[in-house]
DNA sequence: CGAAGCAATGTGAACGTTACCAAGCGGAAT
DNA sequence: ATTCCGCTTGGTAACGTTCACATTGCTTCG
């Protein structure tokens, strides 16, 4: 910057005051300051220049997620992305993989890089570490799940009400053995969805049968070995409520059956509707969420300072029918 | 970081070596600091260490893909996210959308940043706009695609000859009214692959017939108006090299023909073994191309000075057979 | 005609941190 | 006892900006 200025022959302050746009800078002194920064090709340091402006911000945003491979999360986080763009933010990424230690790690480099805001899918762990930050400004929306102990805004999908809804498609489909697969029941989504499973169960009057439930699969490997006791079992099930995305497909991927299984998961799949037979399922919008985060995120930035609100986005059941 | 040195009984100074770990402090004088530290949950603000430690740069780099949400590039991003975590890095994310202007936009925000390096999938636009940062030291990785003009290491996947070995794989099925459905040409990529597609006919002395070649599809919306004119053509195609994802899902998503036309799509869809005829596809490693980036990226952020690199990965053809 | 007002620009300090060097202190060597 | 060394600690300045105020030079008005 004060290469700049000495080209252009005028102070360091009038060349912040050009870069900036400010007005007040006569019309011959801008140009002969946009020039120089043209021809030394100057670009100004947002990061120092955050560092003195108290009241500004970094207009840096987090997001942390559990998988950003995860193409649910994906999509969140280019939702997330194209509204903070919009706004002159750009976006830290991370990944916590569920677990605690990685998660504290991320948000530490991020709010040690003293983000505006944060979005947060929140492992299982506790998150007193988030009250230092945000008494110093750092505001934090949790998305696709709540964080225990943690009062800020929230947005999920009802994820209960439509695993009720699903299980209770196979129930009306004429299935009384019906399994449940899922991930760590310490993950608020999947313990909401055993609940959802359970309701729908205890709805219709048909018994709980524990041997049928199955949790903690985080591979297609330990997809198939539940499978395998399931089938191993004296009464086996003829239909399997799924409740995530690897799962679905870890049991499609699975080899096949003499009878088959009717199967119905949470999340939509590509190419579900091509499969035979297609592939009902509950499906969740995950542009939805991550829009509705980054709204209310940035709604808190602008200084928004209501109690934080519990946004719950609804789900559809895609009945998929053989085709015609 | 006044308040923790004054709770501690010493100098700022000391706080700063404390909290970066340095040696040379009493033991004694280490756990009061740190025990300040704690009480007043002090969390040392990285911008400003980073702009006084000239030499150590910012501890973050930029990745800018085309769409996050592609699941190629979210799987990328992953890789490149997991080596940055290791590293003691954080990543800056931001969509192009193959926009030559919002590119400029994402990679100016990024480098004004002061990002120590940036991995790129770049649009077809110039960027010349790099020459100041990468002098300022930014180092630059592309990788999916090259950057005209731009000598920097390069990671891309042999499309040329996957494209050639799918549609020689038709040719060996005995079609010989292929067409070739892609995005627009002015990506890289997609012109490689089209490259390779006649590549395959020239070999085998099947005449080329322009009316087969449909590009610039962009949507469903457009993959099936493509269909709809190549069904149209007096000897329309008996089989299909679609050349991304997007496009083999908006052929898989038509309306179905009467007589089935055999497809190979580029990139490997999940459920894609599922599908009944299997779906053959041409399948490229978006892991390893992240970590490859990554790995170049920061090798040169670590002083390698070598003249720039092209590193070309293989494609993989996986030929799907119907089952049983 | 002098004071006041306005527009354009410059000055000094500060944001939070660390590099660099100096200073204090106790003990070992002479 | 004096010198010197090493260990620990502190002071000062600087990184690249911008805030708050001061200064300059005009124009305008009573």
């Amino acid at each position: 910057m004060k290469d700049v200025a000495r080209a252009a022959g005028v102070s360091p302050m009038t060349v912040s005051r050009v870069v900036a746009g400010e007005a007040g800078v006569a019309p011959g002194t801008a140009a002969r300051v946009a020039r120089a920064v043209r021809e030394l090709g100057y670009q100004r340091n947002d990061n120092a220049r955050s560092l003195r402006q108290k009241n500004l911000g970094t207009s840096a945003i987090g997001l942390v997620v559990d998988d950003l491979a995860n193409p649910f999360y994906a999509l969140m986080a280019r939702s997330v992305e194209d509204q903070a763009h919009r706004r002159g933010y750009v976006v830290l990424v991370g990944s916590t993989n569920d677990d605690p230690r990685r998660e504290r790690e991320v948000i530490a480099a991020f709010t040690a890089r003293r983000v505006d805001g944060l979005i947060l899918v929140p492992t299982i762990g506790g998150h007193g570490f988030l009250r230092q930050p945000m008494q110093r400004g750092t505001r934090v929306v949790c998305v696709d799940r709540p964080a225990r102990g943690l009062a800020v805004d929230t947005v999920t999908v009802d994820n209960r009400a439509g695993a009720r809804r699903a299980v209770a498609h196979l129930l009306d489909r004429g299935h009384t053995r019906i399994a449940c697969l899922g991930d760590r029941y310490d993950i608020w989504t999947q313990a909401e969805r055993h609940a959802g499973y359970l309701d729908a169960l205890a709805e219709r009057g048909v018994p709980a049968d524990p041997a049928l439930v199955r949790h903690g699969l985080r591979s297609h490997g330990e997809t198939h070995a539940a499978l395998e006791r399931l089938w191993a079992l004296p009464e086996p099930p003829t239909a399997l409520f799924t409740s995530n995305d690897l799962i679905t497909l870890g049991v499609l991927d699975a080899p096949p059956r003499p009878r088959p299984v009717a199967v119905v998961g949470f999340d939509d799949l590509p190419l579900a509707d091509r499969l035979d037979p297609p592939l009902t399922v509950v499906s969740q919008d995950p542009h939805a969420l991550g829009a509705t985060a980054a709204d209310l995120l940035f709604s808190r930035i602008d200084g928004e300072s209501a109690p934080p609100r519990d946004v719950v986005l609804p789900t559809r059941l895609l009945i998929r029918t053989p085709r015609g």
